[in-house]
DNA sequence: TATTGTTATACTCTATAACTATA
DNA sequence: TATAGTTATAGAGTATAACAATA
């Protein structure tokens, strides 16, 4: 097996995972298209079904956007009826996020799309190849200290976005 | 090796892609910054090592840009004394670019960080495990259709950028 | 006075379109 | 008329800061 001079950027494995990276997050965006969603909103969907009720603070700190960006995205959600700001009659200053019917509904076809994405790109491994996969994957992951699990507390990475990388952090355009 | 319910979108591999391509795209950005450049710079230059005295509209199209960001782009790495502008006599409309001197050794402190990026990422690895990784990366890079080297022609993928994802299609914030 | 959520504003990045100079 | 490169302009997206209501 080739180790394809790291130098060279086109052949090693951070390069690759930049590229796959950005390349399947496009991706997965179309496969939403026909949802009507945005990545966004399917990542709030799924955040919010594992912690209905909470107010809308807390979901922002879990999803690790700040609060003007949060007060943007629940107003995007609210108009499309898939969630719903209640006032906290403890605390009225206070809103809290429930998914509704329609919601519930969403995220449903969400996770189909989710499954059918990965089932699409790991379509060419074999059972024992995905797993070894996943599970280096994983590791790399956890060395870069990205949490086994998703966004725990969600890195406040604020600041200006990563923008399209290049060269060893190549993306297709930029 | 457990195979995580790929609808609980943390588990699966286009999930950990994701993740993985962007976290990897802002740190190599970040090691990056001593020497002054942005990933965008860092690219141009790799690109230009390989394509010396093209067109401007030529390079731009090897990285997929459009002709009003590669001129800000030139503009850049001109004010910084990497690359040069020269006029092509044979028609005085195009202008063809090189690396300068300063360009060059630029580019040699670039492959270095590229070569400590790579190595950081998979210092966890023994070299079997990195080579099957490698293997697997680019098996999954060639069935989407992500050519073999980087940028052949680069897909001329315009419009909107993919903005950082969710769900399985995730990214640490957003 | 502090906190939740909101609005106002500014800045970055990028794309579209108009323009110039050559051909 | 067509092409290479440039400049002008406008639109996303997102951040910072000021603000209103409530505590």
């Amino acid at each position: 097996m080739e180790t394809p001079d790291p130098a060279q950027p086109a052949g090693g494995v951070a390069f690759l995972l930049v590229q796959l990276g950005f390349h399947l997050a496009r991706v997965f965006g179309e496969r939403l298209e026909p949802l009507g969603l945005e990545q966004r909103h399917a990542g709030m969907l799924v955040r919010l079904a594992q912690n209905d009720g909470r107010s809308q603070q807390a979901v922002a700190e879990l999803l690790g956007v700040n609060p003007t960006r949060m007060v943007f995205l629940t107003d995007e959600l609210e108009k499309l009826g898939l969630v719903e700001r209640r006032r906290n009659p403890a605390d009225r200053r206070s809103h809290a996020l429930y998914l509704t019917e329609a919601g519930t509904a969403m995220l449903a076809r969400v996770r189909e799309v989710t499954r059918a994405h990965e089932a699409a790109i790991t379509a060419d491994l074999s059972a024992a190849e995905r797993d070894q996969l996943a599970a280096l994957l994983r590791r790399l992951a956890r060395d870069q200290g990205l949490a086994g699990r998703a966004l725990p507390g969600a890195p406040p990475r604020y600041g200006p976005r990563p923008v399209a990388a290049d060269t060893a952090g190549d993306t297709p355009a930029d």
